[in-house]
DNA sequence: CGACAGGTTGACCGTTATCAAAGATCGTGG
DNA sequence: CCACGATCTTTGATAACGGTCAACCTGTCG
């Protein structure tokens, strides 16, 4: 564990909470931060550890997942290289409740609690920043909360191609985040059920499946009218 | 709609917010709060309008819903005393995604988008509170977006229960906060699964039900290893 | 007292989980 | 860079879970 070096990766890795700041204030909060590597299948933390770090991805693939009163996991998100983690544990003196595990060779900024809580105190709009992340967070939570609680899986799959559609804007062409037994993770239910239904969808005209995590939406309307 | 006249009010309604700050702070919040009265069935705000105030509930009941995609109703929270809500917006330049009802006479107090964001900027403390509330928020969904996406209808209710029983600190007897329709609702369920599976459950022993919204647990651990 | 919303119960059926087995894909080490 | 093993994916058969519809019951409030 040494600080980080290279102004630019700190850039690109402290997207969005810290790049409205001047060069200056970055060099301070680039003194304060530690980096560290991980490699696919290393866990980053767990749930029962105390938390005292914001992490910041650099480089790499990490999975947050929960597990569930009866021990069943689900898969959280999925971070790439900007997105940051351990967030939720800073503002609570508690522990952890999910896990991260690199999922790829990963490089990772660490910035301690306090030091955290000095930065926000001293800079009161990187609050306002962590505030606007947290609430994005927050309704993203609950959306899917609602979905779980009201749509069936056929409905949240489609929902969720049409949001992959959206968020890499290749018109009619998707590609698949993570593997299956992921999605189906974090989906709520089974690879055999993500399977079936995507072949479902395929059936009814809806998509054409190109190769295994490539999908063509034909008919993005008639797939959210289920 | 008037300024908030009194201060033994305020304390209470603002608490965890603004409870840490000096009088002479707090007297500056009361200036540039706002508050109104809301009856029954009212509603307070709509998905869709533009947010721009904080609500903090001073008296009386809110319900939080939200709709889904395809068109059904989830509750996600009811508010209480002391509870806030509208936050989520006020951070987005974006609009609501969730309803607010009244749903007894209430009273609320309201800040507005600008005058919160100077108060944040002033008083930087205020932010770790906020951070800290949406900390344990966030924590909440994703633990409730967990559940729904691993747990059966009968372990949810059984958890419900369960926390139902932590909060009130009542030994082995719990009332339920809500009607078994808001409640099924709550739960991602249907009234008829939430009638069938209490019924079970007093069938093999972990409850009794007393009336129509007491409850008494005879058996918490086993209740929870269904 | 009657009306109405909420709650319960039964019968039935649709959706999806589970188990099993075969086929495809990926990552690793030689 | 290729081949092998491990892991992921698909498909089928089956069963459980819970949603829906309908009828009836209960309590509450004008």
């Amino acid at each position: 564990m040494h600080a980080c070096h290279q102004h630019e990766k700190m850039c690109v890795s402290l997207v969005p909470i810290f790049n409205h700041l001047e060069t200056e204030q970055m060099a301070e909060i680039m003194k304060t931060a530690k980096s560290g590597t991980f490699k696919r299948g290393e866990i980053i933390y767990h749930a029962g550890d105390k938390s005292d770090s914001l992490y910041i991805l650099n480089k790499g693939k990490i999975r947050i997942y929960r597990l569930s009163e009866s021990g069943k996991e689900q898969l959280v998100r999925i971070l790439h290289p900007g997105d940051f983690t351990g967030e939720l544990a800073l503002f609570k003196e508690e522990t952890h409740e999910s896990y991260a595990e690199a999922i790829a060779m990963t490089q990772i900024c660490m910035i301690n609690r306090t030091d955290l809580q000095e930065l926000l105190l001293k800079y009161p709009s990187i609050s306002i920043k962590i505030l606007t992340e947290f609430s994005n967070r927050l309704e993203e939570a609950e959306r899917q909360t609602t979905r779980f609680a009201t749509e069936k899986a056929e409905t949240r799959i489609a929902v969720f191609l049409a949001e992959c559609l959206e968020d890499q804007g290749q018109f009619n062409m998707l590609e698949l985040p993570m593997s299956k037994k992921d999605l189906a993770s974090y989906l709520g239910t089974t690879p055999e059920t993500i399977s079936r239904k995507l072949a479902d969808l395929q059936h009814k005209g809806y998509i054409r499946q190109i190769s295994n995590k490539k999908i063509e939406v034909l008919d993005l309307d008639g797939m959210l009218l289920i």
